[in-house]
DNA sequence: CACTTTTTTAGGAATGGTTATTAATCGAAA
DNA sequence: TTTCGATTAATAACCATTCCTAAAAAAGTG
């Protein structure tokens, strides 16, 4: 769901029962702003900067909303803090273990992987969680 | 690095600069007892009983030191607490983000996927950490 | 064996990202 | 405008994990 219309938007808030408020729609701005993979601390940052007034604790909420209803889609490593991604289709992100720097695989497929996954278990796969971990060109230089 | 003999595991010990203490012994032991993959706070509750002095700061170094020397691998999941693994080998694991269930996908060969990620960044990936997430089978037929 | 040095431990306090709580505020519907 | 649920700001609580410190154990050293 990136860089959505307006309309998709709202209309993704409207069917999942919660409104479009000021600070969610500044909490997605930030998001659309990075590019990256903010943390929940990075984008309280950015939208403090236009309204200095909003808490830590309603950009999680925010956060939180925003992943139920599919706009975003949160990336959960143990290292704390979690990262945030706009891109909820099924993709692979490598996450270097050394900086945290978190990067697309863009020339992998996804699909034929997971089909392979299906077929060796019983479970249920949820596949837009597959994580990669490894170590980003930079990291690499440094022993 | 699943049931190493005990000369194995004192010998990986000394090349480490590290001692193999009556703590790290218990922890080890409590690890291959489970089978499974349990948190730092399942850990500790087995070697209390064994040793109800032991602190459970004791059986988080313990675990982190095992860790270094590679005798057993951490899953990090986001989704607290981390969970322990005997086996070192590359291989996959599928997570229930229902009720936190891990199991491994036997039939699934790591290494020709793992190439293929290769060639597709310039990362260096660190292999064992590649985690899948799902439902279980019991979990699915809650809703 | 002593003696010294280093490592490890137990106990408990601190950390820090995240959640929960609560009272105030907003906003849509009647 | 009134009403009532949804949302927010502020802050306290949570909890897995890490850090700190003095004591204990282990590893050199002569």
């Amino acid at each position: 769901m990136i860089g959505s219309p307006e309309r998709d938007v709202r209309e993704r808030f409207r069917r999942s029962g919660y409104t479009l408020t000021s600070q969610r729609r500044a909490v997605l701005d930030a998001l659309e702003d990075f590019k990256g993979h903010p943390s929940a601390e990075e984008v309280y940052l950015a939208v403090k900067k236009k309204n200095p007034k909003v808490a830590l604790g309603t950009v999680y909420q925010a956060l939180s909303v925003l992943e139920e209803i599919g706009l975003i889609e949160a990336k959960r490593w143990s290292e704390t803090p979690v990262r945030y991604d706009l891109n909820t289709e099924p993709h692979y992100d490598i996450r270097c273990t050394r900086c945290g720097e978190v990067a697309e695989i863009p020339g992998l497929k996804f699909d034929d992987f997971a089909a392979r996954i299906r077929e060796n278990t019983t479970y249920k796969v949820t596949n837009t969680s597959l994580v990669i971990e490894g170590h980003c060109p930079a990291c690499q230089t440094e022993g």
